[in-house]
This record gives structure tokens, sequence and C-alpha cells, in this order.
DNA sequence: TCCCTGACTGGTT
DNA sequence: AAACCAGCCAGGG
């Protein structure tokens, strides 16, 4: 399979994840048919550019229910305020609750 | 082509 | 609860 194809996926996934919803990069990258392979989706999300719009990024978080640190600081408390934005509750810890917040299509 | 880095995860300590 | 560790693999130098 092209890593082309693989981008494709994972934003098709990232795409349908509810507002007010998120979901992890592991669980995104089983959905998208690339169990594992949890970093590759990071990475496909860091690709995305300002052309990009439509695509929302900052539903995914990591498997704790917190904003993943990235290369550039500040982009934390963007993603963070976007998720406020949509009604996502964070604690005092700066995580999230999966239980109520996290997106489950399966039922689980 | 080799080597290193990194928006991660799950199991073990 | 937190630190460690081994898989994971696409880009860029």
């Amino acid at each position: 399979m092209r890593a082309g194809d693989a981008y494709s996926k994972i934003y098709a996934v990232v795409r349908r994840i509810p507002s007010g919803r998120v979901a992890s990069y592991g669980q995104v990258a089983r959905w998208a048919g690339l169990p594992g392979r949890a970093r590759q989706v990071g990475y496909a999300l860091h690709a995305i550019d300002d052309d990009d719009d439509g695509i929302p990024w900052q539903r995914v978080v990591n498997a704790r229910g917190e904003v993943s640190s990235r290369s550039e600081p500040g982009m934390e408390n963007l993603q963070r305020a976007m998720l406020e934005a949509e009604g996502v509750n964070f604690d005092l810890g700066g995580r999230l609750d999966l239980e109520r917040f996290g997106w489950w299509p399966r039922g689980r």
C-alpha cells in the first residue's frame, strides 16, 4: 500500500469524529485499517497544512486523554482551547475524561 | 542508502 | 501512578 493512501484513510477517519468528541491516535489507526501504527497517525496529522482545513485534527488526543506535546510549544494550548470551545472539559491535570468525551462508533 | 527523529501505544517494572 | 522499554515506520539530511 502506498503511503499516500494511508494518509487519505487517516484523514477520512478523523473527519468522522463528531464535534465535542475525541479519539486516540491508536483508535484512529485501527479504524483506518492500520493497527499498531499510531505514530504514523501523528505524523500524518503533523503533515496537514493550512489548505487542509476541514480536518478536525484537534479531536485526536493520546490514549491517556491528554493533548500530546509537539515540536512547536503553544500549539497544545490552541488545541485545548478549540476542544473547550466544543464543550470538552479538562481537569486540573490537563486531562479530559475519555469515558465521557471519547468517540466509540462500535459501542466500545 | 544509512541514520535519526518523532502529534504514540501497551505491557512491565 | 509513573517511569521504562521495545515495536512501529514515513520523511529529511
